[in-house]
DNA sequence: TTAGTTGCAAAAGGTTTGCCGTTTT
DNA sequence: AAAACGGCAAACCTTTTGCAACTAA
């Protein structure tokens, strides 16, 4: 039989789609759990495995962290970091240039980019 | 009293150093036991921590991967890992067009790049 | 009815830590 | 001799999996 359309997986999309910035799964499950009190992380964690290969929804990998999922059919982006607040800004406008920096020879099929610095509002820019 | 000069750290940085592309912490382990055949795991990773304290060493974190470690002192590079061969290919020329990238008002202090691709070995390219 | 799903608990994979015996200085 | 250090095993964290019960269709 195909699959199944049931409260956890709607509510993980909801929360996924409810918020700003990527999530991690553990954060996941706590929104996930206001919508559906008995959903557990293995669950989470399932569905999460599938809608990624539907493509629904995308992880953010950041270096050196848990990964992060965020919904799909977002434009080709980037992510900036601020390291005084944590907030993650998207970024767009993503250079072809990438392509200059490869030897001859080599095919360049994908990337991935991450920037880290203060934003405007813990800067006190304006 | 101050650190100390063990064969252990002896024998992983010469691993580190004798390598030509980043290594995990198992690498490093089985390579150093070559050399040093009663070291554990947890040595190696302690090592690892005490060198990167010291930047001795530098992590590369490849999205989804396990941390990669190489000699410190490079110059700023990134990555070209071939999805074929998973060999990876030092990049250097990074750009500070990336600067563009970023609204105003924010401050960028740092990025992390990887291009993923077929290397020209694996093309059949000349 | 029944195959896809879920919860729970256990397992796995990688990294860290506690304890205590060993080694460098 | 003493402070660092190393080995081993246990602890940790995050993610995955086995399995029996549940539930959407």
């Amino acid at each position: 039989m195909s699959e199944r359309n049931t409260r956890q997986k709607a509510a993980v999309m909801e929360v996924l789609e409810g918020f700003p910035t990527p999530l991690a799964a553990a954060q996941i499950l706590a929104r996930a759990r206001q919508i559906v009190p008995t959903i557990s992380l293995a669950t989470v964690y399932r569905i999460l495995k599938g809608l990624l290969e539907k493509e629904a929804i995308a992880v953010v990998q950041l270096p050196g962290e848990v990964p992060l999922y965020e919904p799909g059919g977002k434009s080709h982006h980037h992510y900036f970091r601020c390291r005084q607040c944590g907030f993650m800004y998207e970024v767009s406008g993503c250079m072809k240039l990438l392509k200059g920096l490869v030897p001859r020879g080599f095919k360049l099929e994908d990337h991935e980019l991450f920037l880290f610095g203060t934003c405007s509002s813990c800067t006190g820019s304006r």
